[in-house]
DNA sequence: CTGAAAGCGCTTACAG
DNA sequence: CTGAAAGCGCTTACAG
């Protein structure tokens, strides 16, 4: 099928006009450059005739467009970036436009590699959660003439478009819901990192505990992997006992909370109550059902879609797009109002094995 | 930048040496075409010292290779889908190709819309989960040149290649671990659908309850959407109370059940045991955990991406390749052994909210 | 209103 | 061993 295929040149003999008259009507620019209409109709008429498709290969060589948009994440399994990524294909798609995507493993040299690739395919566009250290790699890379949309994270002086929710006011509001509930002894667990949002979900959480009083405690786990992470959260958990409710900074991290608090045998809602930052489907379902900030997926997806389609037809306006999404709290049984001591009913803590 | 770039002939004409030569240096091919080695080196070096990077449009346009691969899914964020992208981006990074994804929302015209799209965009191979109904699409539209991989499903009567699971023995063996647990009122919950994978994982309920002597208790839903199948799941279990058991066709339908049974407020491993196919990470931590059926994500990526590259690089047999792959059970405490009547704690009927 | 033609940056058959 | 040149299929400045 590939190989007979027609081209424009086969259109322009069989109808005995030029190439340039079947280009402009083709681009529908027939109206613009004066071809008459009965020129128009037989070339229309042919063309769907003989189902001419232009060969985008040809056309993406000529004018430097290949109606792709590169977007690069951490990680293209994690739910937060997989939603967005369903959301960007859908909203692209119906500007013609296709995602071309890869992950960076959250390492520089992957990310600069990616990013190199991508741009060596020329892709129109791109749609970066961008990992740290990376930025003049994104500036000398694409070189200013390609938009970019960074999300989820900032990094801070880089000038771009962004599309960011209000990390420090729901860590706060999380933080506060668990004050409002009675809880005295709220920790925050997150990962050691420079990434903007997670400082800025630290920062939420501290500004709320100093504001009641409290004291804040904080654990930053080094991020190796999921059974390291498991271990460090429940030897946290274990070496401080008094700790009445946890603020998980991101989806992973509330796994893997759940995770060391299985072990640890602490019923949540029961001995401790919990709070994630990015809510997923099945908390929901959880016994008890868990907390949960949920960042607006689809409204992301817009935001950045937008911003990019304004830069795609006119990228003159200098002035980067900030854009600041607000989240929505899931207030669910994990943060219940805290039990004292006596209305813990004795049995639960033999239940839910 | 991209403004300024070199172009092959730039290079050639510095040299004081053709196209022909640098084309072939870059190319690897220097050795083949017999290029002297003094040759070589200068193209080398100068290629290097001034950073020249062929242009990837004005090579794919001309030889009508991409180096990209069409990944079409239901949806690109559900879980079993997003995992295996995260595989296949891996591996295909590896071998420098690049991802191109879109979601079919299971839709029939989509579906089609998609594959046409990317067939115009020529990409080099599709890994495919195909929507019912769409086997004369991927033949025409693909025209028998560019290879195909399809997984998760296969099309009956539709030769291509396949990377499977063995669907029909797992849901058997989720079965009978259920019946060797003691439970004698086995439900299977799947959808109204033509689909393979859904209709041998049917199959192997029905063998393995038929074998025990046990009733078949099949419901198929017609998914339209979450909250009319929770609805559907939660009626079905009202109405057929004696069931003890269920076990859950896929992972949206677990969800789907989780999310009924709390609305009936049904105490899994309790009142009633569940065994989802297709695993979560969440389903380890859940309360209590849940028993799953867990497809090899990493093992199907590494097939389909090996069968790809064998077709890539000599696609003249033209004999199918057919994959199939075991699954793994993880038993948890969702299917825990039937306690019998008096072993229930009463008091479990009030926990968990 | 319309067409002849250059040119984008490669690859490769062909000639020597 | 190496190079001149055609050609892939478009777009568009230019001429009339």
């Amino acid at each position: 099928m590939r190989e007979k295929r027609l081209s424009i040149t086969d259109i322009a003999r069989q109808l005995g006009t030029s190439t340039t008259t079947v280009s402009f009507v083709i681009n529908g620019k027939a109206r613009e450059k004066n071809i008459s209409q009965v020129l128009i109709d037989r070339v229309e008429h042919l063309v769907s005739e003989l189902n001419y498709q232009p060969n985008a290969l040809a056309k993406s060589f000529r004018t430097g467009k290949t109606m792709t948009i590169g977007f690069i994440v951490d990680e293209i399994s994690q739910p937060f970036f997989s939603g967005i990524a369903k959301y960007i294909d859908e909203k692209a798609s119906a500007h013609g436009y296709n995602i071309l995507f890869s992950s960076t493993k959250n390492s520089k040299k992957r990310g600069g590699e990616v990013l190199q690739v991508f741009n060596e395919r020329h892709v129109d566009a791109f749609i970066i959660a961008l990992p740290n250290g990376l930025e003049n790699e994104v500036k000398e890379v694409i070189g200013g003439d390609v938009p970019v949309v960074l999300f989820d994270r900032y990094i801070s002086g880089f000038e771009s478009d962004y599309v960011l929710i209000d990390n420090e006011s729901s860590a706060a509001e999380a933080t506060q819901h668990l004050i409002d509930s009675g809880y005295k002894e709220i920790a925050f667990v997150t990962i050691e990192t420079d990434q903007s949002q997670m400082l800025d979900r630290t920062k939420g959480y501290e500004r709320a505990i100093v504001i009641a009083g409290l004291n804040p405690i904080v654990k930053r786990i080094n991020y190796e992997g999921k059974p390291e992470s498991v271990a460090e959260i429940a030897a946290f958990l274990q070496q401080n006992n008094q700790i009445d409710a946890v603020v998980f900074a991101c989806n992973y991290l509330s796994m893997d909370g759940l995770d060391a608090m299985r072990q640890l045998n602490l019923k949540i809602g029961e001995n401790i109550a919990m709070v994630s930052f990015d809510d997923l489907e099945v908390f929901k379902y959880f016994m008890p059902s868990i907390t949960a900030i949920a960042q607006p997926l689809e409204e992301i997806a817009d935001q950045i879609m937008e911003i990019l389609m304004y830069r795609l037809t006119n990228n003159t306006n200098k002035n980067k797009i900030k854009a600041v999404l607000t989240t929505q709290m899931e207030i669910r049984d994990s943060s219940q109002f805290k039990k004292t001591s006596d209305e813990v009913q004795p049995e639960a803590l033999t239940v839910g094995k």
